[in-house]
DNA sequence: AGAATACACGCATAAACGTGCAGCAACGTG
DNA sequence: CACGTTGCTGCACGTTTATGCGTGTATTCT
C-alpha cells in the first residue's frame, strides 16, 4: 500500500468513524505506529484532522461537535432513526429536519434507495453524497448556528416552494402539555412551515426527549401524524397515548 | 511495447485500480522502473495523474471522490486558502464556491472574523458553524452530488439575490489557452452566475490546477480579478503572467 | 505515587527518486 | 547507401524519502 493511499484510508476511516486509534490501524494496516502517528502528524499539519492521545479526531469542528452530540443516547436514536428509515417509499418524497437524530435516519437509508430528500440542514445534504440514488434539494437561508440549519424569511420562503409526502421533524422537548418544543422562535416557526409541506409528518423522539420541553411551542400534539420512539416503555408515552396521540411503535 | 500504447495503459491502470506501483508496473511489464517513472513523470506534467512516492494516482480530481481530493496537495492548498483568507476584510461579504481548496480557506479564518459568508456548498455551511461573528446564507437548490454544491435554476434564481465584494472560485484546471475550467456544465453555470454576484473574483489555483484543463469553460482568464497561487515558480504561471494575467503572489 | 501507555526525537536501513551518460533503433536528408 | 539527428531505454551515481527501532520524556490510568 501506498503511503499516499494509507492517508486517505485513515481520511475516510475517520469521517466514517469520528476517530481511529493509532494502535489499532498500525495492527490493521501491519505497519509500525511510528508510521501511523507520522502520518496522523502531516495530516494535522495540514489541517485534515486533529491529534488526540491514542490517536485522532476529524478537523471539522462542525463534525467533531456532532459526533459528541451524537454520544448521547446512541441507542436510543438508533432505534428510532431504523424505524423512521423503514417509513420511507422507494420513490416518495421526504423532507428531513436538522438535528443528530434525522442524520441517524440518513445513516439508516438503504444505500440505494431511490427518493427524493428536502432539507434545510446542510449536514444532511452532505450526510447524503454517498447515496446515488437519492435527489437533494437543499433550502436555502441564514445558517442558524446553534443547530445547522437554515432558517429565516429566505428559508421559509423556500419551503414553500416544496411539497413532500413525509416529515420526520426533530424537537429537543415532547411533552404531555406543552407539546412539541424547541429552543429557538425562528427554528420552530420553520419546523412549522415544513410541517405544513408534507402530506404527513411524525417526530423523532429519542428517550431523552420525552417528557422535555423548551421555550417555544412547533406545534401542539395533535397536529403531527404520530411520533416514532425507541419502544422502550416509557410514563411520558403512556400520558401522550392516554390522550390519543399516535406512537410508534404501539406500546405493549 | 509501443511508449504510448503503455502510456494508456497506465491511466487504464489508474483508473481502473486507483493507483499504481512502479516497481509492480516495472516486473509487470518487463521494462525498467526508470521507465515507469519517466511515464509517469511526463503523465503528471500533463495533468493526466499525480505522483506520489512508489507510483501515482489519479490526477483528476473529478475521478476520484470527495475524500480522496483532500489529500492531494494538501501544503499548496493550506498556502493558497491562507493567501485568501488574507483577502477577507473584516466586515466585507464574500461567496465562497464549493470544492477543498475553498473548505481549506474556511479553516483558515480567524475564529472571530466578522463577515458574512455567502455559499452553495453544504460541506462549505458546516465548517463555518464553529465561526460565531460569521453569517452564513446558504443558496439553495438541487444538490449536485459530485462535487457536493447545489446547481440549477433554484440555486441560479437564488444567487441572484446576493451581492459581495469577493467570491474565491475553485476550478479544476486553469489553462493559458483554454482559461478557467471545471467537469460539469451545470457547475461551470452556476460558477458563472456566481461571479456575477461579486466585485471582485478570485481563483483559488493549487499546484495541480495549474497548467490543467476539464470539458467546460467557466470564465476565460481575463474575466477574473486575479488567480491565487502558492507562490512557487511554475511555467504555467509564467504563461499566465505573460499574457497579462494578475497572479498573487507576484512572481519574482 | 507508581505503572502503563503514548509520544517525539534521533539514527540506521532500505527503498524510491532524479540526473547524467551511453547504447541502440528509427527516421530523414543528401 | 552513408550520415547525422532524434527519441527511447537501461545503468550508475548521489540524493531524498519512508520506515522501524531504541531511547528518553510526557501523559494517562489506577
Amino acid at each position: 500500500m501506498l503511503a499516499a493511499e494509507r492517508r486517505d484510508y485513515l481520511l475516510t476511516r475517520l469521517r466514517a468513524e469520528g476517530s481511529v486509534v493509532a494502535k489499532d490501524l498500525a495492527a490493521e494496516l501491519g505497519i509500525s505506529e511510528d508510521s501511523i502517528r507520522r502520518d496522523l502528524r502531516d495530516l494535522a499539519a495540514a489541517g485534515l484532522c486533529h491529534r488526540v492521545y491514542g490517536g485522532a479526531v476529524p478537523a471539522s469542528p462542525a463534525l467533531a461537535d456532532y459526533a459528541n452530540r451524537e454520544s448521547v443516547e446512541p441507542d436510543s436514536k438508533r432505534r428510532v432513526a431504523a424505524r423512521a428509515a423503514a417509513l420511507i417509499q422507494p420513490g416518495s418524497t421526504v423532507i428531513l429536519d436538522g438535528g443528530t437524530t434525522t442524520l441517524a435516519v440518513v445513516q439508516a437509508l438503504p444505500a440505494e434507495l431511490d427518493c427524493t430528500v428536502i432539507t434545510h440542514s446542510p449536514t444532511i445534504a452532505a450526510a447524503l453524497v454517498p447515496h446515488p440514488r437519492a435527489e437533494v434539494f437543499l433550502l436555502g437561508g441564514r445558517l442558524f448556528k446553534h443547530s445547522a440549519v437554515t432558517c429565516g424569511a429566505a428559508a421559509a420562503e423556500a419551503a414553500h416552494g416544496v411539497a413532500a409526502d413525509l416529515f420526520f421533524l426533530g424537537v429537543t422537548g415532547v411533552h404531555p402539555v406543552h407539546g412539541l418544543t424547541t429552543g429557538d422562535a425562528d427554528e420552530a416557526a420553520m419546523k412549522r412551515t415544513l410541517a405544513g409541506r408534507a402530506a404527513d409528518t411524525y417526530v423523532l423522539a429519542s428517550t431523552e426527549k420525552l417528557g422535555a420541553a423548551s421555550r417555544y411551542q412547533v406545534l401542539p400534539l395533535g397536529e403531527v401524524t404520530g411520533i416514532i420512539t425507541d419502544g422502550t416503555p416509557n410514563e411520558t408515552v403512556a400520558a401522550l397515548t392516554g390522550k390519543g396521540v399516535a406512537v410508534l411503535p404501539r406500546q405493549v
